[in-house]
RNA sequence: GGCCCCGUCGUCUAGCGGUUCAGGACAUCUGGUUUUCAUCCAGAAGAUCGCGGGUUCGAAUCCCGCCGGGGUCACCA
């Protein structure tokens, strides 16, 4: 079916670009970034355009400030559109209320030939006829009312300023036969196909017009769009054809849904966008795990490049099963992720992270739900700001197969920047293997060394193995040797690698925390 | 409810009539490395391919029916 006039076409064969239509709504949702992403791959796979169209027809929900937050967001993901409303581009304007001249334009072309017509119902009796038809267990669609009226009547009534929208004129007892890329013909009964509102009493199109028009204005070759849109697809069939112009192809992708398999909603956090950059995942981690929903690299690689994933991707390998998204293997990919991080970029990431943190107010509907507190993020960044080069590249060295989110840095590291008390509750886990008095004399033992230690980390790591020599000396366990030394600094059983930590904790801080312990047992 | 889409381990998926009594990844469990926590390594368990009929020498792969899930039925996108 593709190459039946693939000969004559061949010397006009028209770039690929791909669209992005999101509707400004104040929050940037996954699903948005995951057709971005796809939107991005194929343009830059072939070479040609993603463009960026705000989708700006409903007043009603216009949001102030809600188009940065779609910039925000596709630039965390570097999936920068080539074309759009602050990126220029010959296909201008990219916000569709800016275009309104142009909806009106060729809506009213389709009435003046037929294939539209104006409509004068009420709100009021749309409702009735809906409630009626619903009473008599039928499908809710307009009765076509104003379909027949008469020329003079419509335009008395048009005269006389009624208030009206423009309806599509759907055919009687056809077929409206449609392509999906990869889902194939999708058939439909134009009987049940609703004569659409194409454009609104305030003057505004319904999305179906604008799509239609802006898609084909704008040259888009390929439509990729969330599965929700396959039932109007035969209005947007209808609209090229009588609009006399060419489909591009459609592509509905899988939407993205949760474990139990409902859909992201804006109420849960881990629907926006704003939720993962604030939880610490990298945007090259995200879109790799996003990238495999719905789609697999050909030799069943799970971890790729942006490069490599736009040399392998094709439309066709899409899946038409709506996939669920696996948080825990996102944590995983991240965590793989960061370990591929150089310790210079593991910092340079993790103060972005921070600064962002600070700086900015979650944007996303609910509340963000996390165990760091405003002091904490403001705390590790002037903590880190103020450590010497060397620790900071340790830092991130230990940090980096610890950590799958920027947020598990705390309470792992806790030591670094906060004191713990030397109460009961201490001197209780101090003693978990050995009494006061064993536990007492070896802390001493080593605290000696370390006094007369220059914190080197060269030194300190020989201390470490004077520590690990000792377990045989005294007949205790290696574990039990380190334990309440690691007690002792981190105020805790668990901590990153006791001698680094103490190396970047400082001479001054160690013995401090020795002299506390040691009061106390 | 009508119409449309979808249905392989808990999850993401490979598979596109025959070296597949179904392969990989995450998660789970076990063992190893390790001074904690992680990382890393090895291994185990886990899917009668939604169900029932066909077609075929042979079906997860093709056809039909059923069931289940989702989408959609707006002057929202």
């Amino acid at each position: 079916m593709k190459n039946s006039n693939s000969v004559q076409n061949k010397s006009k064969i028209k770039k690929v670009r791909t669209r992005l239509g999101p509707s400004p709504t104040g929050f940037a949702h996954l699903g948005t970034i995951y057709q971005a992403m796809i939107d991005k791959v194929w343009a830059e796979k072939n070479g040609g355009q993603f463009v960026l169209r705000i989708e700006d027809t409903d007043i009603k929900r216009f949001v102030e400030g809600a188009e940065n937050v779609i910039y925000d967001s596709l630039n965390w993901f570097k999936l920068i559109p080539d074309e759009g409303p602050i990126y220029g581009g010959e296909y201008g304007p990219y916000r569709q209320s800016e275009r309104l001249n142009l909806y009106k334009k060729y809506a009213e072309k389709l009435v003046k030939e037929d294939k539209a017509y104006y409509c004068f119902c009420s709100k009021e009796r749309l409702d009735e006829v809906r409630k009626q038809q619903q009473n008599e267990g039928k499908q809710p669609m307009y009765d076509k009312h104003c379909r027949h009226l008469s020329k003079e009547e419509v335009q008395k009534k048009l005269d006389a300023g009624e208030s009206h929208v423009i309806r599509m004129k759907v055919p009687e007892n056809e077929t409206i036969i449609v392509e999906d890329l990869i889902r194939g013909t999708i058939e439909f009964d134009s009987n049940l196909v609703d004569d659409q509102v194409i454009m609104k009493s305030d003057g505004f199109p319904t999305y179906h017009l604008a799509v239609v028009v802006d898609d084909h204005l704008m040259n888009i070759t390929y439509v990729i769009r969330g599965p929700e849109w396959i039932t109007s697809f035969p209005k947007h069939k209808l609209l090229y054809d009588y609009l006399g112009w060419e489909m591009p192809v459609f592509v509905h992708t899988p939407i993205i849904n949760n474990m139990d398999g409902s859909k992201l909603s804006k109420r849960q956090g881990h629907a926006s966008v704003d939720w993962y950059r604030r939880k610490g995942y990298l945007p090259e981690a995200v879109l790799n795990f996003i990238a495999l929903l719905g789609w697999s690299h050909p030799e069943e690689k799970e971890i790729f490049s942006w490069q490599e994933y736009v040399n392998v991707f094709d439309l066709k390998n899409l899946s038409a099963v709506n996939p669920k998204l696996d948080l825990k293997k996102l944590d995983w990919m991240n965590g793989q992720y960061m370990q591929t991080l150089t310790n210079e970029q593991f910092l340079d990431k993790l103060y972005n992270w921070l600064t962002y943190c600070i700086d900015n107010e979650y944007v996303g509907a609910t509340e963000y739900e996390t165990h760091w507190t405003k002091q904490d993020y403001i705390d590790v960044f002037n903590w880190l700001r103020n450590l010497d080069e060397d620790k900071k590249l340790l830092f991130a060295e230990i940090n980096k197969p610890r950590v799958k989110i920027f947020e598990d840095l705390l309470p792992l590291n806790n030591l670094f920047i906060k004191n713990f008390n030397i109460d009961e509750e201490f001197i209780e886990l101090l003693n978990k293997y050995k009494n006061s008095e064993e536990n007492k004399e070896h802390l001493e033992w080593i605290a000696d060394l370390l006094k007369n230690s220059d914190f080197s980390l060269a030194h300190l790591k020989n201390i470490e193995l004077q520590v690990k020599n000792r377990a045989d000396e005294v007949g205790w366990k290696i574990m039990e040797v380190f334990y309440p030394i690691r007690v002792t600094v981190a105020g805790s059983k668990v901590s990153p690698p006791l001698f680094e930590s103490m190396f970047i904790l400082g001479k001054e801080k160690v013995i401090e925390r020795f002299d506390k312990a040691l009061e106390a047992l």
